[in-house]
DNA sequence: GCGTTAATAGCTACCGAAAC
DNA sequence: GTTTCGGTAGCTATTAACGC
C-alpha cells in the first residue's frame, strides 16, 4: 500500500467508470462504482478468494468486482435487488435483442382480465386501468419465457418500468400524480428498457461467478456461501431513510413478490419507526453486530471489510450509524483501520443528488484478526 | 377512540430546456 | 448569449385512512 486511504482522491469528480450497466434498473441510493473499485484495489482480495457484499442492492460491488476479475457472492433481502444484481453479473443470451420485440408483439395481441389485478392493494390509484390492462399483457407475455435463458433480464426490463407507468411521482416520492401516460406508453418504455439493457449487456465479461442469495443477512448461515471470502466492500442501509420496500413495493406485487414480508424485515425500513415501541439506534447496532458475525466467520484471517455509510436522523435525533458499525465491529474483536468522511459530489448523481440533505459518508475500514 | 399504516405535503437547490 | 422556469430526487414531517 503505497500511500495512506485518506490520501486517495474520494471526490470522484470525473468519471473513471461507464455507469450504463449500472442503470439498467433504477434503484435508490447506489453508490457510484468508484467506492467499490477504489476500495477492491487498495485493500486487495486474493485471486482464490470472493468478494462479499451483504447488502449488495442493484449489484453495484458485485459488478466491479466481476470487472476486476474477481469472483463475487451478494446478499439482499429484496427480490427486486437480488433480480437486478443476477442479470448484471449475467451474460445477456444473444437472441434477447429479438425475444423482447417477440414478447412485445405477442402482448400487443392478447386478451387479458384485469379482475386477477384486484388481489394488489389499491391498484386502481397507481395505475390507470388502461395501463394495467397493457401491464398485465406484458406480464403474461413475458411469463411464456420462464425457464428460457432470457426471462430474467424480461423481467428486470419489466420491473424497469413500472414506477415509470405507475402514478407513483418517482422512485423515491410516494405520491400519486398524474403523469399524462396513454397505454401505448407500457409498450414504449418497454422496449427503450430493454434496448438499454441490451446493449450495457452485451460486452458484459461474467466469466468469474457470482452467488446472489435472496435473504434477510441476518439469516444467512455460513454454510449458504459457497466461497471464501478475502475481502467485504458494502453500503449497509440507513435507520429511518430509504425505504426500499416502499419504493419498489409495486414492482414486487407485478412480480409476484409479498412485499409486505420484505417490510418485516428490512433493515431500516421507517415502518419500525411508527411504532410505539419503535426501533432505536440500538435495534441498528444489534443488526449491524450480527452482519458483522457473518463477516468474521466467513472472511479469511487479516480480510477487510469496508463499509461505506451515512448519518440518519430517527425522530428529530442525529445518529451516528458510522459510530455504531465501528463500536459492534470493535466488540467482535475487529481492527478498526480506518475511519474517514468524503463528500458526496453534487455532479455525480449515483448516490446521492445536490439536493439530498446527506452531503458526507463515512467509509470504515475494518481488519479480522 | 386508539394504535398503526398508507399516503401526501413541504422543503431544498440543481439541471437543462425553453423563452427571450 | 442570457435569463427564466419547470421538473425533479431525497429526505423529514404531517395528515388521512384503516382496523379493531
Amino acid at each position: 500500500m503505497a500511500e495512506l486511504i485518506t490520501e486517495l482522491d474520494w471526490d470522484f469528480k470525473e468519471k473513471i467508470i461507464s455507469d450504463s450497466i449500472h442503470g439498467i434498473h433504477p434503484y435508490p441510493a447506489k453508490f457510484i462504482p468508484e467506492i467499490p473499485f477504489q476500495l477492491i484495489n487498495y485493500l486487495g482480495c486474493d485471486k482464490n478468494t470472493s468478494v462479499l457484499d451483504p447488502f449488495c442492492g442493484s449489484g453495484t460491488t458485485l459488478k466491479v468486482a466481476q470487472s476486476l476479475g474477481l469472483p463475487c457472492v451478494g446478499i439482499d433481502l429484496n427480490p427486486i435487488a437480488c433480480l437486478i444484481s443476477k442479470v448484471k453479473t449475467t451474460k445477456i443470451p444473444p437472441n434477447f435483442g429479438t425475444v423482447f420485440y417477440d414478447v412485445v408483439a405477442d402482448a400487443k395481441s392478447r386478451k387479458v382480465d384485469i379482475d386477477e389485478l384486484e388481489s394488489i392493494p389499491n391498484i386502481n390509484h397507481w395505475f390507470k386501468s388502461d395501463i394495467q390492462v397493457n401491464l398485465l399483457k406484458l406480464k403474461k407475455s413475458i411469463h411464456d419465457y420462464l425457464g428460457h435463458d432470457t426471462f430474467d433480464a424480461l423481467c428486470v426490463a419489466f420491473s424497469s418500468i413500472i414506477v415509470k407507468a405507475s402514478n407513483q411521482e418517482s422512485d423515491t416520492r410516494y405520491a400519486a400524480i398524474n403523469k399524462n401516460l396513454v397505454a401505448e406508453d407500457v409498450f414504449r418504455l418497454f422496449l427503450v428498457s430493454c434496448e438499454k439493457l441490451n446493449s450495457s449487456l452485451l460486452y458484459n465479461s461474467s466469466d468469474f461467478p457470482c452467488q446472489i442469495i435472496n435473504k434477510d443477512v441476518l439469516a444467512v448461515q455460513p454454510s449458504d456461501i459457497n466461497s471464501t471470502v478475502g475481502l467485504v466492500v458494502t453500503s449497509p442501509p440507513y435507520p429511518n431513510a430509504y425505504e426500499y420496500w416502499l419504493y419498489h413495493k409495486y414492482r414486487m406485487w407485478w412480480l409476484g413478490f409479498d412485499p409486505k414480508e420484505i417490510k418485516e424485515k428490512e433493515i431500516g425500513a421507517r415502518a419500525h419507526f411508527f411504532k410505539k415501541n419503535h426501533h432505536t439506534e440500538r435495534d441498528f447496532y444489534h443488526q449491524m453486530y450480527g452482519t458483522l458475525q457473518l463477516i468474521d466467520s466467513v472472511l479469511i484471517t487479516h480480510g477487510h471489510a469496508a463499509f461505506v455509510v451515512g448519518r440518519s436522523i430517527i425522530h428529530g435525533k442525529n445518529v451516528d450509524n458510522a459510530g455504531l458499525i465501528v463500536e459492534a465491529a470493535e466488540n467482535l474483536g475487529f481492527d478498526v483501520v480506518e475511519r474517514f468522511n468524503r463528500t458526496m459530489n453534487s455532479n455525480r448523481k449515483s448516490f446521492n443528488l445536490s439536493y439530498a440533505k446527506i452531503k458526507e459518508e463515512t467509509i470504515v475500514v475494518l481488519r479480522k484478526k
